[in-house]
DNA sequence: TTTTGTTAAGTAAGCGCTTTCATGGAGGTG
DNA sequence: CACCTCCATGAAAGCGCTTACTTAACAAAA
């Protein structure tokens, strides 16, 4: 870092004091306007621009917010397509602000740590927080950012008593469109492969999935769940256990598309058709889903509108701390594609 | 941000003056054993930890790294799946050297524009910055860093003069062992179909595509290459181009694996069969080339590997300001798969 | 004994800014 | 003309830290 020119420079060049210039640039009342005027050209002069840090020490304001992005452990790489649109969200609309971006990642179980918050607090000087996660916040994480006075904003998730401002996904309200899509077909005999229940978007697709059935009148036998990781493999197994048994489901919902494309081909190498004998659906619209044949039935989060919304009320929170109303849940929209088409 | 206790507090608690404590904190010498203990006896008890910002301010240094990651203007989803691995090796990195993490995104246009370095460190107070771009970083960019004393590293790309310390990806010599490996399964008329010419990366392999090919003596004729942009969409349209007149190509060499797939769609639309009547190999090893039928050869990129070391080079040049040497060019493994399999 | 060196600790300046308080002049009022 | 108000400006404190300089104590050398 070079320093440049600073207050006192300006000052001096402009035949003002200290104090005049420090008005000039924060744009307060009762500056002459000849004052004004010269202070002005001094700066652009000495092209000087104010000290960041300095601003800082006095104001306690950094102008900084960090964003937390809480992953699985170990990383697994396919959730990557979920967490770069919504930092670029976050970030074009901080960038319109004037607010800068410093993020962090670590493992949910690092995150959990009590240790966690005042280390990251530690040495880090921001204004406020994002927290990307797809795992229940924890009262003590909440408390710890309450004692310490720093605004926060859940994306993805929420804590035990809602206490902080979240943006969530409709996760029941998408599989319930995905059954009613189903059930529209004709389909009866419903197969749920999940990924990794302990993470409040599976929990959301569970409850969503039970309560559209029991709303179509299903009976209870005939919906089918297992649980496993989020990835192909775990599609395909899983799928392979269905089918090993009556009865077999005639539609499978698959907790995200991956887990939807080992489904297809567990259901493939039996000769089975998709979708004439059996329909599968995802869910998150990631690029296999257009790709693999036939086309997959999915779900799309609005994951750039929850960055931006997110960073959106953690900036007004910023600005004039209000009793905000607490909880935002966002449509999703699905995505119906040939792999759950009605022939 | 809430104010904790102050070096001041230490120093009173512990009945010493603010010098020894901070002589404590920063590991000076000359301190006595008594004195020290009691010291942090006193700052245990006041749970105190030093204020970043003021350190800042009398230090000069921030102890922040600055990431710009240089994108496609429009964006392109698709080359998120390049920018999140490099994130996250960067920042596994940077945590365990306790350097911060600060990232910025625009275009390779915004990014060129001259004002836009001197908007960027206008209120941001880095130490250090890292450039991920797959465009040539300009002169006068380099210049102005140089100018701001502000050491850099660049990933996947360079400049002009390889002035700075950069990262690059062996492009030329993967397409080199690509065409090798057609080569060697007896084809002798190869397509190229290429995304947008002016990244760096496309370079590359446009050159490596011409002098791979004089290498096995091929005749100019038949190498045949077209370009259009990274799309699954710009795939199928020149593949199909390539279709419509003689000579066919046997091998076609993608610029991505997303080209790939829609030169694949556009090849069994015609009824041809890959690999037997023509292989299609891509570039980047997406999690498409894993899930398409047949699956893709293609070329895997050191990203993690590459953001780690350009973390480490940055952070060495930060610790103590050194000529390094400039340019480090990594190898990319190929990967083979089905559609290039001879039979 | 006096001088010098060494070490532990304190004093105070200052990093670049914001902000409170003080000041003085211009203008308005009775 | 005395008084008050209002406004533009300046002086100076202070945000929390580091560090050059100083001091004091004590030991070793002369």
């Amino acid at each position: 870092m070079q320093r440049g020119a600073t207050l006192k420079d300006v000052a001096k060049l402009a035949g003002v004091s200290v104090a005049t210039v420090s008005r000039v640039i924060n744009g307060h009342a009762n500056v002459s306007a000849e004052t004004r005027a010269s202070v002005e050209r001094a700066i652009l002069k000495l092209n000087y621009s104010p000290n960041t840090i300095a601003r800082s020490l006095v104001t306690g304001r950094t102008g900084v917010i960090s964003l937390i992005i809480v992953q699985e452990d170990p990383i697994v790489p396919t959730t990557w397509f979920y967490e770069l649109p919504i930092v670029q969200s976050i970030y074009d609309y901080l960038k319109g602000q004037d607010w800068e971006l410093q993020i962090a990642m670590c493992s949910y179980r690092e995150f959990q740590e009590p240790a966690f918050l005042p280390r990251h607090f530690n040495k880090r000087t921001v204004d406020g927080v994002l927290i990307l996660s797809a795992w229940m916040v924890e009262r003590h994480i909440v408390s710890e950012l309450k004692e310490r006075n720093i605004p926060h904003v859940i994306i993805g998730a929420h804590d035990p008593d809602y206490e902080s401002l979240c943006i969530e996904y409709d996760n029941e309200g998408a599989i319930r469109s995905l059954v009613e899509h189903l059930w529209n077909s004709g389909h009866q005999i419903f197969g749920l492969i999940g990924g990794a229940p302990n993470q409040l978007h599976m929990h959301g697709r569970i409850q969503g999935f039970a309560s559209a059935l029991e709303e179509f009148g299903l009976p209870t036998w005939n919906r089918l769940t297992k649980y496993g990781d989020w990835s192909i493999e775990s599609g395909y197994e899983l799928m392979q256990e269905f089918l090993a048994r009556e009865p077999n489901p005639t539609a499978v919902v698959c907790g995200n598309d991956y887990i939807a494309v080992g489904a297809m081909r567990a259901i493939t190498e039996q000769g089975l058709r998709i979708p004439e004998d059996i329909a599968v659906v995802g869910f998150d619209d990631t690029v296999v889903s257009q790709i693999i044949s036939p086309t997959l039935t999915t779900v799309r989060l609005p994951l750039a509108q929850a960055g931006r919304l997110a960073a959106e009320r953690l900036v007004r929170e910023l600005d004039k701390p209000s009793p905000d109303n607490r909880r935002v849940v966002l449509p999703c929209e699905i995505v119906i594609r040939d792999s759950s088409k009605s022939s």
